[in-house]
DNA sequence: CTAGGGTTAG
């Protein structure tokens, strides 16, 4: 006879293997004629935790008294799929009907369901039950109530009031309340929080939390400096997959390609797996420089997913190669019978392919076959983006009628401003007018929108109009931040700022931009780059 | 059986 202890080990070892539900079946009438003796709790919870979904609920049933364990086991296992009604129904089932105490796992598993419990009961509450069941001094409970209460859109304030009157901190605490702070775009007072945490115990994700909070509020030089702060001071917390995943995309975002080969480098040099994430890291990043390395990264991977699909369709839209993004798009559309499906994202990268090629009836036919043929509800940024394809086209009154047709989502201030970049592109005063009107009621202070009107009427030689708008916002703060881009070709990086011309080809650089200004209005047809040499 | 980090546009 086979000692029980080890040969549940071998079972639940091959239950992990166990991904096809015939297998499943066949294993389980095993246990069933042959290990009767085995302990019926035991096995039962790894078949619950590595069961289909469809299996588990039904199985759980089988039980006539459950015990916290086989509670805890079966909440985690749903949690991983996306059933959180279920994980309500069972607690409820367990508290009411079986009066089983819980106990501090089953708040750290339920509580990641917090959006959606919160939407049934409210932060507070599920609090005060807590604290009410004795469970409040937990530390692990304590950071996961952090985490639900950063997570949930109060303010960031209730969340830092947890983290305070917490007893002991974990590493994982300061984690929690730093990608707390950023995600409330708050990250000024993460890097605050950073530097207060003691030296002692700091880890690779707890240095990523600040990378990426970084990276996730543009402060990406700063994003760069933690980075390096992270492979002089981390010690043995060396960078991992996650940490290169956001270097990758600070990197790309700020053109410093050449530190991203030495990224992609280290990649390979300490064996980090290439798993999605990194993949579509590197898709990315080369993307920014040109598509061709992105591609090859691509064909390379066998860790391909629907993000790295959308980061490559994004490549080819950044450079305006329209078709090719397209082309990629159909790809994917014929691997669809291997389950993959577009989303949200990959229409972002659709419609931005078409507005940077000029494509604007394909622009539009996308828009509406997200909707109609895949059920995606349009976010903001989709609307933004037909404006933007409208707008930049010169179509400018059928980019208002788009605006002015939204209800849910409502234009916001990147609506509107991109409108107003059409008109500025297409000299349209009248409707720049209306557009910084209400782009001043959304953001009062901000009177950059008002110099852009001003500077439009400079252009078009209407001085009167010019010292009108100049006059009106004499009263308000005309602060605008200084517009800054940046090029790195070979190993030096070029700076350049609003209006700057200290660069040793400035007259070069001013008269491309001119050209590039006077296509912009011209029909897209009309205009072939040739023209710029 | 429990808590933290990661890609995508303007």
């Amino acid at each position: 006879m086979i000692p029980s202890c080890s040969f549940n080990r071998h079972v639940s070892a091959i239950l992990d293997k166990c991904s096809n539900l015939n297998h499943l079946k066949q294993l389980h009438a095993h246990l069933i004629r042959w290990a009767r003796h085995i302990h019926f709790y035991a096995l039962s919870s790894s078949l619950l935790r590595h069961s289909e979904p469809r299996l588990r609920t039904p199985l759980f049933d089988k039980f006539p008294t459950p015990n916290i364990y086989l509670y805890t086991v079966i909440v985690a296992a749903c949690t991983r799929a996306p059933d959180h009604t279920v994980v309500v129904l069972i607690y409820h089932d367990m508290v009411r009907e079986n009066w089983s105490r819980p106990n501090e796992y089953m708040f750290s598993i339920i509580l990641k369901l917090w959006p959606e419990v919160a939407r049934d009961y409210g932060v507070e509450m599920v609090q005060a039950h807590i604290v009410k069941l004795g469970f409040c001094g937990y530390p692990v409970v304590q950071t996961t109530v952090l985490d639900a209460y950063a997570r949930c859109g109060v303010e960031i304030g209730v969340a830092r009031k947890v983290f305070d009157e917490m007893l002991e901190r974990s590493v994982v605490s300061w984690t929690t309340m730093i990608s707390g702070y950023t995600r409330a775009r708050r990250v000024w007072d993460a890097i605050l929080l950073f530097e207060e945490m003691p030296e002692g115990i700091r880890d690779a994700p707890f240095w990523n939390s600040i990378i990426a909070g970084c990276v996730q509020n543009g402060l990406l030089s700063e994003a760069i400096e933690f980075f390096k702060r992270m492979v002089v001071e981390g010690g043995v917390n060396r960078p991992n997959q996650g940490t290169v995943v956001c270097v990758l995309s600070a990197l790309g975002h700020s053109g410093m390609l050449q530190f991203g080969r030495c990224i992609h480098g280290y990649i390979y040099r300490n064996g980090l797996s290439l798993d999605s994430f990194a993949v579509s890291g590197l898709i990315d990043m080369y993307g920014k420089l040109g598509v061709l390395k992105s591609r090859i990264v691509f064909e390379k991977s066998d860790q391909i997913n629907l993000t790295s699909w959308n980061a490559l369709i994004n490549c080819y839209a950044l450079h305006g190669r329209c078709h090719e993004a397209v082309a990629v798009f159909q790809e994917m559309l014929r691997r669809g019978r291997e389950g993959l499906k577009p989303d949200a994202i990959t229409f972002i990268g659709l419609l931005n392919a078409c507005t940077h090629g000029g494509l604007v009836e394909e622009g539009r036919r996308f828009f509406e076959m997200m909707v109609r043929d895949f059920g995606i509800e349009p976010r903001i940024e989709h609307y933004g983006c037909l404006v933007d394809l409208l707008g930049r086209s010169g179509k400018l009154e059928e980019a208002m009628d788009v605006v002015s047709r939204m209800r849910e989502p409502s234009p916001d201030e990147v609506i509107w401003g991109s409108l107003l970049n059409a008109c500025r592109v297409h000299r349209r005063a009248d409707l720049a007018e209306f557009a910084v009107r209400k782009l001043a009621e959304m953001s009062p202070g901000n009177g950059g929108y008002g110099a852009m009107l001003a500077n439009l009427y400079g252009e078009m030689g209407k001085w009167d109009e010019a010292w009108r708008v100049r006059a009106a916002l004499a009263g308000e703060s005309a602060y605008k931040a200084a517009g800054c881009s940046w090029i790195e070709i070979g190993s030096q990086v070029h700076n350049f700022y609003s209006v700057d011309r200290s660069h040793p080809r400035t007259e070069e650089i001013y008269a491309v931009l001119r050209c590039l200004g006077d296509a912009s209005r011209m029909q897209h047809t009309s205009w072939r780059p040739q023209q710029l040499q």
